[in-house]
DNA sequence: CTTAGCACTCCGCACGCGGGGGTGCTAAAG
DNA sequence: CTTTAGCACCCCCGCGTGCGGAGTGCTAAG
């Protein structure tokens, strides 16, 4: 329901927080025409003059007017003129009151929606599947598409197997949750035999099948405080290895990256040294998982504005992000795009949101 | 030995192949001009005039002559001046033949190779491995590295499993040369039950155990034109996965690219569409694929300046290669840098080449 | 063949200038 | 009190101009 007293609202506000976010009085006109001058902007990214304004608001107000009402935004910290006597252009705080409260997003049509749920093919198995849609997002909106791996929250051991290696090691091969296959290389004290370790992993394999690799880890652990001592130092390892896997798993995330070489196109990211610091970003990594970890607090669409992502490299940028969850609103993971902070929010956030939904709904069968 | 009419060339020249290069006569003063030249211009990256050459060749030579012989550079198209009146800059042609004949590259000293050798841990995995060589590789020489992933010639079965996944899928799982783990999904016929398949991955494991894959594979399909009905579709399900994971082997090949972001640094790449041409090329893989799979055709190190590439991405740099190889001189794969044009080959090519020894060196163990 | 001298060319930079877009202020009108 | 027209002003931007510097090619002399 719209709310009463902003009715050029599109998006159902959150009166409370506005009123808290943009200081005391700020009118429904004013709003109005914060509106139009950074929809103006976010079109030609040229700063906006007040005889713009006047012509492109709609209301019948003369550029003097504007220019006092302009006046009053810059004055809150909403609008900023790069000079004196140049139009004005929005500022961190006014995109953040326009994403708020003022954007009409363009609700994707349905044969738009039809292509994006083709080519999520549920077929294709989810490493590809998360390439493809990041490549879409990326293609879809000309900025640089990320998503994050979903989570694995219980993984549960499903086979475990050891080969000896040359030099007293062991590789574990660990299956967990009917696909994902990990393996690591094990330093032991002692030579094992295969016979041996073939013993171990039946063991293992009969006590632990189907539980979760916390648990299994936990059991072993008491395992330990047992008088095994036979295989002591192999449990050792074992536990070792949950330990490792378990860190490297819901540790380290990843994403898929797609699309980045688009942003290289946008004037604002002309600067070399800024482009570098943002692509170091993207090989480290650290960045944007630490900003899509932020968005899994919350569910649903979530955007971070230039310096409010508190990462140097995006500074120019903005990051819009939604979770995608299965059927029954569990959220496995988080995708989203970034690009500059100048981008079209209207047709960007149900691009992002679409997406989300259907890479959700396609990935649900699985698990 | 140093060859007699060219006693200023550091590297063993091939006289006739640079007598072809560089038409009819270019005499020992101009060569070495040319070398000072270039040396000069990758020093500082402006274009080399006659007076700071005459200061700078070691030469007793008046500007004015210098401009004789620099003219007479121009003319054989070694050498090119941006506009009238400006020093010269070499061509490619310029540095294909600085390269070939003039360089005098500058051996690292033991503790450098020392630090090389360092980083390159023959304990890590081979993945990991790449990773620190194409690492090192940038880090050392302030460009991008990139290490193609070693071919494997012979892929010995070391160990093979099966495990039942719902809806007639099988989970296998193949453990190559000691190390290397591949799974794949295999959809087959019929629904298989865990003993059935133990059983006939020990029947797999005891038949093939050690032999090369291409091996296996052929002794597969001999044993279907035999009488085992029962396991006919899992047989074949099999032969489908050797092969897959031979394509996805040897057929698409991989590299490791690392610190692409270092070439933003270079004023020569300046221009964001040329970076983003440049990065998009390290996206899609192929034009490097392609260049470093030419390197393998001759041992060593491999340079290919600017368009000699053939690929428009590279146009305005040089990527220089070196195979590595195990200690029986079996070529296992590439490494390189790509860079400017502009780059101090001097430093580079000996750093490029060292690794690529010591890389072969630490492969060699494993396999 | 080498070299000094010289005229010439071109780049890069600073400077100045004018125009255009936009502002803030003020005063008048609604 | 709000809105609006008018006005002076400001600053960026593009353009032409001029100048110094670096380097060249040519010519003539050593």
């Amino acid at each position: 329901m719209p709310c009463a007293d902003c009715a050029i609202r599109a998006r159902c506000c959150q009166c409370d927080l506005f009123c808290t976010v943009s200081e005391p009085t700020i009118n429904e006109r004013a709003q109005h025409l914060l509106k139009a001058l950074i929809e103006r902007h976010i079109r030609d990214g040229q700063p906006v003059g007040s005889k713009t304004l006047a012509q492109n608001s709609g209301l019948a107000l003369s550029p003097a007017t504007i220019r006092n009402v302009v006046a009053d935004l810059e004055r809150m910290g909403l609008v900023h003129a790069p000079h004196t006597s140049a139009g004005r252009v929005p500022t961190e705080r006014g995109y953040r009151l326009f994403i708020d409260n003022l954007v009409s997003v363009k609700p994707l049509d349905e044969p738009q929606v039809q292509t994006i749920a083709e080519q999520l093919d549920a077929e294709a198995d989810t490493s590809t599947l998360m390439e493809n849609a990041s490549a879409m997002l990326s293609e879809l909106t000309h900025m640089a598409g990320v998503v994050m791996l979903p989570f694995q929250k219980q993984e549960a051991l499903r086979h475990i197997e050891f080969l000896p290696l040359s030099d007293n090691r062991v590789l574990a091969i660990l299956v967990i949750n009917e696909r994902d296959v990990q393996n690591r290389v094990i330093h032991t004290s002692r030579p094992y035999e295969r016979a041996e370790l073939e013993r171990i992993a039946n063991y293992l394999n009969a006590q632990f099948e189907g539980q979760d690799l916390s648990t299994v880890r936990r059991n072993l652990l008491d395992e330990m405080q047992g008088d095994r001592e036979h295989i002591d130092r192999l449990m050792h390892s074992a536990i070792e290895m949950t330990q490792q896997t378990f860190e490297g798993e819901s540790g380290a995330q990843d994403y898929v990256l797609a699309g980045e070489t688009n942003l290289m196109d946008y004037k604002e990211m002309a600067d070399v040294a800024r482009l570098r610091q943002l692509f170091e970003a993207f090989n480290e990594k650290r960045a944007v998982l630490d900003l899509f970890d932020k968005s899994l607090q919350a569910q649903g669409v979530q955007i971070f504005i230039g310096q409010e992502s508190g990462y140097e490299a995006f500074d120019n940028c903005s990051v819009v992000t939604a979770t995608y969850s299965s059927v029954d609103d569990e959220v496995l993971g988080v995708l989203g795009v970034i690009g500059p902070t100048r981008m079209a929010y209207d047709r960007i956030i149900p691009v992002v949101d679409v997406t989300a939904k259907l890479l959700g709904r396609v990935l649900n069968p699985r698990n």
